[in-house]
DNA sequence: GTTTCATGTAACATTACATGTTACGAATCT
DNA sequence: AGATTCGTAACATGTAATGTTACATGAAAC
């Protein structure tokens, strides 16, 4: 079962927004991270309905923050994403007849709701600046020579 | 993201040979499941490496528990499964050079590894003698009159 | 105004993976 | 021997994520 890493993916976009000036074009944003301009577009899509960035078309364009980055915290961006399933497992049916299943579902899900649960109020408890801080603390840490864009290279 | 199901299924599968006298065929397993009796042997394959359960070929042979259920949790089942992940979302890459990934995998990390622990310690507490307990519990219940295949029909 | 740049989006292609199916060999019972 | 049942490999199918192409829309530069 493969994960599903939009949420990774956005956040990583989201941080080198924060340390760019002004838009950035969903091309760089790709190439930065591998992927092709429509994906991030396409990610983003969710964001920029929920206010979180703006998007500006033409000459000069791209991309930029639109919220304060202490007050959105990794479980909203989540949300904004469409709030994807966390858990990788699941029953096998919803609602079944059968009383087997049932007692089955039962035991799972409660397990599931609090590991969820856990989950979800852990990524409210981060913020993005928090993250970004995290960042700063780690680009002085190796030598903060270097220019930003490089830092993807290794 | 479609959710693996694979512990929901065993547990069926094997709460319902909990309630057999004698060796389970694939096939009438299979039915019980709307599935292939080849993907229950599949399925089954790790459990029997493990010694939770046996198989014997032939006239009269089909799959037997060979376990003190008192004993085996699910979390001892999904080990047995090969311990597939239990979280759907994750990280885009592993140990990448990107400082901006590298800040965004920290903070994920550990509320995935909280998460994950969570469950795996919630599955750790149910024994497969409780969740056989839980369905004779709802069997009572519902009219325990009709005859267990049956409960299948819903 | 036309050219260039950039997003927005639909449609399609590709990949990955779980699940389902077929086929046949090996073991066991009648 | 014949029927049954597991074991397993090989192949087929369904579906979700991701990648790609194509083209329309809007904005800036010239």
């Amino acid at each position: 079962m493969k994960r599903n890493s939009q949420l990774s993916g956005v956040l990583h976009i989201l941080l080198h927004m924060a340390e760019h000036d002004g838009p950035v074009t969903s091309e760089l944003l790709a190439r930065a991270m591998t992927t092709n301009p429509v994906v991030v577009r396409r990610i983003m899509a969710g964001l920029r309905e929920q206010g979180y960035v703006r998007s500006e078309k033409g000459h000069g364009g791209g991309w930029s923050l639109a919220c304060d980055l202490q007050k959105v915290t990794l479980r909203d961006i989540h949300e904004a994403l469409g709030g994807p399933p966390l858990l990788a497992i699941g029953n096998r049916t919803e609602a079944p007849g059968c009383l087997v299943e049932q007692a089955v579902n039962a035991a799972l899900d409660t397990a599931f709701r609090d590991a969820e649960a856990l989950l979800l109020e852990r990524l409210g408890e981060v913020t993005l600046a928090a993250l970004s801080a995290d960042f700063h603390k780690r680009f002085a840490a190796r030598g903060g020579a270097r220019e930003l864009e490089k830092a993807h290279a290794g």
